[in-house]
DNA sequence: GGTATATATTAGAATTAATCCAAATCTAAA
DNA sequence: TTTAGATTTGGATTAATTCTAATATATACC
C-alpha cells in the first residue's frame, strides 16, 4: 500500500503549515499509512527513527494538523487520545483489552454493528458524542 | 419533575450495591434528575450540601455505579469524563464552549443531527466509538 | 551580507483528572 | 463484645497534556 501522502512538505504548506524539519519528520511518520496513533506512540516512533524532537513539538504539531484539517482527534477515554491520520467520516471499534483502535467500515446502525465487529470481541458499549460550539 | 429514583436505598440495593451512606447521598445527588456531571462537580456538590465524603470515595462510587449499570461514562475529551444518570441509549451534545453536555433525542443520522442541534450552535465534530474487549 | 522580527523548538515545570495505597472506620454476624 | 470483611479516607502517585521562558531558526528589509 502506497503512503496516504507522498510529498509531506507539499502536504504541508498546501494546508497552510510552515513545513520545518520537525513537522516534515512527524507528517512523514502519521502519513505514511492511515493509522490510529497517540501523542506518545508518535514521539516513540520519531524517536526510535532517530528523529530529534521534544515532547512538547509533538502535541504542538498533532494539535496544528487538527486544527488544519489533517487529523481528527478521537476520544476514548479519560486519559488517551488517538490521532487518526485518516479524516473522512468513519467510526471506530476500541478495543480495551488491546488498548487500540480499528476502523469499523460502512454507516453505523444499532443492528449493523453487531454483525462487523472485529473477530471475537464483544461490544462493551457505544459513545455517540456531537461535538457542537457556539455560533460565531 | 419528580425525581428519577424515589428510595437511593431501594435503589442501591435492587442493584446489589451495599447502601451505605456516602452512596445513598451521592445518589441522591445523582439520581434527582437526568443531568450530566463530572466527577468533581458531584464531588463540589456533595460538599455543598454539607455531605462528608473524599474524592476517593466520589471516584469509587461512580465507578461502582457505571459497574452496576446505574451510570453511563461518556467520554468528551482527554481530561473529562461525565457520568450520565439517564443509562438508556442516547446521543449527547457536547459545547466545547461552554463545556457542557446535552442530550440529543432521536436516533442518530447524518442529516438528522443538523435539524437536532442545539439553538444557536454548529457541529464541531462527530465521535463514534463503539467500545469492544476481547471474548471471555 | 548583516540586522531585525517573527516563528518554531526545547527542557522541564506545572496542571489536572483519575487512581492507588495503607491506615482508619464501619457493619453485620457470631 | 469480638471478629472478619467491606468501606472510606487523605495523601501520594500516575499520566496525558499544557505552559513557560529561553534558545534557535528562518524570513524580510536595509
Amino acid at each position: 500500500m502506497s503512503p496516504v501522502v507522498q510529498d509531506a512538505r507539499e502536504h504541508l504548506s498546501r494546508a497552510g503549515i510552515y513545513p520545518t524539519s520537525q513537522r516534515r519528520a512527524l507528517a512523514g511518520i502519521l502519513f505514511d499509512r492511515h493509522q490510529h496513533l497517540t501523542a506518545d506512540q508518535v514521539f516513540e516512533k520519531a524517536r526510535s527513527k532517530g528523529i530529534r524532537v521534544s515532547r512538547a513539538t509533538v502535541y504542538n504539531t498533532l494539535n496544528l494538523f487538527v486544527e488544519k484539517g489533517l487529523l481528527r482527534e478521537i476520544f476514548v477515554n479519560a486519559t488517551h487520545t488517538f490521532y487518526d491520520s485518516n479524516i473522512h467520516p468513519h467510526f471506530h471499534f476500541y478495543n480495551v483489552d488491546e488498548g487500540c483502535l480499528t476502523d469499523m467500515d460502512g454507516r453505523i446502525a444499532d443492528d449493523l454493528i453487531l454483525h462487523k465487529l472485529p473477530h471475537g470481541t464483544v461490544v462493551e458499549g457505544v459513545d455517540v458524542v456531537v461535538r457542537v460550539r457556539n455560533h460565531s
